[in-house]
DNA sequence: ACCTGAACACCGTTCAAGT
DNA sequence: ACCTGAACACCGTTCAAGT
């Protein structure tokens, strides 16, 4: 028989998709605050459960952050793929590139502890998580798929791919980060046309 | 009179220079392990003191976590100028900027923690530790110089310096984070040869 | 002036028990 | 199978007291 809880959706004794709520409250409760703000106790107080449940499924706080990020992976991709799709068929290799770039650097300050928890400290240092890295890689991929293709049309330098992936995802992430904790005082308003404006002389090294 | 205490240096029932003691054990503390590992109570312990004690120097943790990166910021400028010092009076301003940027992620990869403490978070949100900003100020100083020097010498560019620096800035950063947190694996012994192949074409993207 | 000790409200995590 | 409650060893921070 169901019964009636007063401070949650929950109708059973059982959650049903607890794991699912868990990280949907963590997410929400993040960007609400800080990543220092996440605790597992307060997770799942949200969800109306006891903190030990979330043991259920998260071996530790660590498992519960990796959950988060890898949610985070999944969004950043899919705005970098949607930031692609919507250029001009016609859109030349450095322009995809800037897309790209702006597109990332947005989705971090938007969502600043969420960024923060994906790539403030070394989630799978022993190696559970690994859906973690298989977004990673499909994000590396996406930037060398266009680096590469900047070569084939003979727009790109001829530097090793992986040299250049390297250079530009840390021009992203150096801007992002940085934008995040103020050192760069960039207004929510001017950050795509700022960012165009600060990649744009380090992107053009990569044209020849 | 002075009395013996077995823990630690301390002679006197006042310590003497308890706040330096404290930022001491703080980066030892914090490079044996994490920044999540530090904590007031055990850098306390470690100084031989009762965790209250450290109240008197420091009004929070955060103002501990802005000591060390205080700390960090003057031993990261001090490493910057030491790179250009090194160099022949003739180098290039591509050249200098190169220097610059190994030192810098040589700085971050050596001691990671500290590189997070001083990066990872907003420490003055609220406006205390001024003497952060104004080291931060002259890094900028730094490296807005180098650019400015290379644009009358007729090499580079004609962009807005402060772009360009936030570029710069952001690339160098980018790669130490990304670095830190093994998402770009570089071997240590491979760090400067293999920075400076990343940097290469987004500097050369400044030349004209 | 500077340091200590007890207390409070939090954590993450473990163990034994409930439904 | 899934959830709870009490307990443990930690935090940061506050208050009242010691030297």
């Amino acid at each position: 028989m169901p019964r009636r809880s007063s401070k949650t959706t929950r109708d059973t004794y059982h959650h049903g998709d607890l794991r699912n709520a868990l990280v949907k409250a963590a997410v929400e409760l993040v960007e609400g605050s800080s990543p220092e703000e996440l605790t597992l106790r307060e997770v799942s107080r949200r969800v109306g459960v006891n903190h030990r449940a979330a043991y259920r499924h998260f071996a530790d706080k660590t498992a519960l952050l990796a959950a988060v990020a890898e949610d985070g992976y999944r969004d950043l991709l899919a705005a970098m793929e949607g930031a692609l799709t919507t250029l001009p068929s016609r859109a030349k290799p450095a322009e995809r590139l800037t897309a790209l770039a702006v597109a990332y650097v947005t989705f971090a300050v938007d969502q600043p502890a969420r960024y923060r928890i994906m790539f403030g400290r070394r989630l799978n240092e022993d190696g559970r998580f690994n859906t973690l890295e298989d977004l990673v890689a499909r994000a590396y991929g996406l930037l060398a798929g266009e680096l590469r293709a900047g070569q084939v049309s003979g727009h790109f330098t001829e530097h090793p791919v992986r040299e250049l992936v390297f250079g530009f995802w840390s021009l992203t992430h150096g801007f992002a980060s940085l934008a995040i904790v103020r050192r760069l005082k960039v207004k929510r308003a001017l950050l795509e046309s700022w960012s165009r404006e600060v990649f744009g002389p380090f992107i053009s090294g990569l044209s020849r």
